[in-house]
DNA sequence: CGAGTTATCTTCAGTCACTGAAACTTTATG
DNA sequence: CATAAAGTTTCAGTGACTGAAGATAACTCG
């Protein structure tokens, strides 16, 4: 068994580059053509097409149509597992802590662009490309319950209960609500014209308003239960 | 333009009749094959083979393939509708109601049945159908958004928001939350042998467990928040 | 009841996502 | 360089879903 050395297993050699260059194009090209002509409007093909490869090469990276521009979703469940586990800030302050730095890794993403007007028109593309395509929308809210299924196993760790306990189930609900409230957010208020910081601090406050209301609970809901009784 | 007569447009006439019960054909002869053989081994075009049909007419009943036995639970967007708006309860308290409503309905497909173990069976096996099919557990927490986005209107009508504004899209998640924990909950304890009532009681109290900590904020989630600060 | 209108079903031909297997090419290793 | 491993292409196929045109059943009205 002439097996590939330890010493450089899973990160250099020309393979392994190639590979992941490989597949951030197919990535990047399929963004770009499914927000241009739409997603039903281009075939799995063309993008291959268009990369030079074949139909069945990109399925060989990307385990669907959906995946091949959705794949960026999946590095959260990891930042869920490490900072709701830990014990010393409560989960509304740990889910609020990961949602920060999502928004400073989009901060990261626009403000490094040479024109930040036309890095925000992309970013919006893409949001209106994901809020149009009924597929894409369900590939994500398919991502979110695994996102919710995580986040209910640790808590129920932190709190020495079962995953399938109610407590966890409906906190992990609750939190991934912030998740949702975030992406929804980010969309209403980046916008061309405005400043990044601007529509990112916006955003911030929304969630920091639902992370309140979640906290304190519902029975303080606006309008919501006949005070006495 | 000579049109259906508006006194009895839409209910009788033998047309409407045989719709409906070949729709509930379609339906209840997909589920039975879908749960014996499993729902990637059997064709779309088996389902209508077995009702005497073709493929192409049960896809004018129904929009795709997993719609075929999912199409049950579009009814509770009409429940979410009516009983989140009464502002003479808390939402919290106006969702446990739905859900309390579901549970009687549950209860008495069950109880009416000839032989409660059978009936248990049956009603076990499709929930295990569910959850062991990719596919439906994605159309069901595509369906799931759909509610929570009712829900977020129906809060905001009530609190003079916007649907967008992130306390009723917050509210929403985790009432919906609450939906999915009875659905859950429901599996959990529903077994053939065990007294119906008792397994729909139990699940009532795990919801109820679930209410009380969204109710009153994720502040009070057990191993939670350090006291201080 | 019979003729005409309309809704629904069937037939047919086609698109496209996705899969398995076998031949072939490229990269890594001794 | 020889050889193994990994990756790619080619090929052939499955199955969900769709549009169009013709056949059939049900409803309307005279």
């Amino acid at each position: 068994m002439t097996t590939t050395r330890a010493g450089q297993r899973g990160k250099d050699g020309l393979r392994e580059r190639n590979k992941r260059a490989m597949r951030q194009r197919l990535s990047d090209t399929a963004a770009r053509m499914f927000i241009e002509h739409g997603f039903d409007a281009v075939r799995v093909a063309d993008v291959a097409e268009a990369c030079g490869v074949t139909e069945r090469t990109v399925f060989n990276y990307f385990p669907s149509k959906e995946a091949l521009v959705m794949d960026r979703l999946e590095a959260t469940a990891d930042a869920l597992r490490t900072h709701l586990a830990d014990p010393t800030r409560s989960p509304v302050a740990a889910m609020l802590r990961i949602l920060d730095e999502e928004l400073r890794v989009v901060e990261a993403g626009l403000t490094s662009a040479d024109d930040h007007d036309q890095a925000l028109a992309g970013y919006r593309r893409f949001g209106d490309l994901i809020r149009d395509t009924p597929q894409l929308r369900a590939y994500q809210s398919d991502t979110a319950e695994r996102f919710a299924d995580v986040a209910a196993e640790v808590l129920a760790a932190r709190a020495g209960l079962r995953p399938a306990d109610p407590e966890p189930q409906a906190a992990a609900a609750a939190l991934l609500g912030l998740w949702r409230i975030q992406f929804r957010s980010l969309r209403t208020h980046l916008r061309p014209g405005r400043p990044i910081h601007d529509g990112l601090s916006a955003a911030a406050d929304e969630v920091r308003r639902a992370a309140r209301l979640i906290e304190g609970g519902l029975a303080a809901f606006p309008g919501g239960a006949p005070e006495d009784q």
